[in-house]
DNA sequence: AACTTCATTACGGGTTTCCGGAATTACCTT
DNA sequence: AAGGTAATTCCGGAAACCCGTAATGAAGTT
């Protein structure tokens, strides 16, 4: 079984809940913080003393303090961790269910794992270190068909962008010119136009008001 | 102390955190489940049984899974609670921390106690129940200004309603007919214009996609 | 080089929203 | 009942958005 192991999460008592698990799956060598900046350096020491960790448990989201991060949430510090440690396994231990987030985590960074915390949290949880240790991929049964479900695939980082400013307020024109100072690629405003337009399609959208409003409650901006 | 507490929450972990602070405050009698319904049932039978529960500790957000619920959300079982059973203490403990929401929850439902799950969550559970002990109420640092600040509290029913309508992508004009036909009170076109402008100018919100973002981004809608 | 294809851009007209001001109505005070 | 204030409604022009079509441009093919 995993030989050293840390788990992030800044609520305590998940953490209490994750360490009795990993007792009754033979885990001795468990360690645990509360900030990714903490997880980050905690796995690197291990790098530099030769005593590396082999598996990592983490949220994604943290309470922001008074303590300024470096990163500030789980997915940050996954996207540095999976730079500089392609081999290291990670599982993602989150109350977040929104298929697109999920979707972005596996296929982005290869997470190895993704439990949703729920009522039956830690037994999945459980069940996904054995998983990872055997050199497979788990996800809960809720989100699994983000792995399988392609219907919503063909959204891309423009797409993300574009409505990230629209819901920052931004007019069309706005974006517009926006883009074309910062020259990404399709900036006119009739691209822009037919962007939002296939967008609104794709989720049966009324409006842009709509169609943000659904881009927000789906984990997509 | 407190002679017989029910604890609802759906993350066994937490719950595994909750009754340990519980031990150490001296509540023997603790129990806990896992859905809203279950709470109220127990709550119920405990007033038959002439044996009622003297504290109620609750989450607000509950995952849906195959058992559909008469009482979806903390918030739900919190209204009849509070509407039935008016002299039973309720904490509440949860991750949400949006001004707006715990602002709600304290003016409207009466809640004696809001906890934020955090990194000190359960040191400041500990204190919330000490404080209700003694007939006061406590809020976590980070919310305690829901109490004072009243910024934003000239938001009233009607803008919620606006906003939300707004969000489901029905155009301004659909929404004057649909109030016209509901009898709410400002229905005209020209009003909801009004109260849209009034709305942006609160939130220094650039245009209406804007605000509905603002509005979502803080737990108003 | 001519052709096809596809993405991007440009344009025009219709709709919705935005933003004043003015008129009307509702409600409260005296 | 008269008067005053605030909310609501009506209106009109400017701006933004919506939507279809046509023009342009950048590939790759033969």
């Amino acid at each position: 079984m995993f030989k050293k192991v840390l788990v992030a999460d800044d609520l305590g008592s998940i953490n209490l809940g994750v360490l009795t698990i990993a007792k009754t799956l033979g885990l001795n060598n468990v360690e645990r913080v509360e900030y990714c900046d903490d997880a980050y350096l905690r796995i690197k020491k291990g790098i530099l003393d030769k005593d590396p960790y082999d598996l990592l448990i983490t949220d994604l989201s943290f309470k922001e303090d008074h303590r300024t991060q470096k990163y500030p949430s789980g997915e940050d510090l996954i996207k540095v961790l999976r730079k500089e440690i392609p081999n290291l396994k990670i599982i993602v231990y989150s109350i977040e269910d929104r298929l697109q987030k999920v979707r972005r985590l596996i296929s982005q960074y290869n997470v190895n794992a993704y439990v949703c915390k729920g009522r039956k949290g830690l037994e999945e949880l459980s069940k996904a270190v054995k998983e990872v240790y055997e050199d497979r991929v788990f996800t809960s049964q809720q989100v699994s068909q983000a792995l399988t479900n392609k219907t919503t695939l063909d959204i891309d980082d423009f797409d993300i962008l574009l409505l990230r400013n629209l819901a920052l307020g931004k007019s069309q024109e706005e974006i517009s010119l926006d883009f074309k100072q910062k020259k990404i690629s399709p900036c006119s405003l009739s691209s822009i136009e037919k962007r939002l337009n296939k967008l609104k399609i794709q989720f049966s959208a009324n409006n842009t008001i709509h169609l943000v409003a659904i881009g927000k409650d789906i984990g997509l901006i």
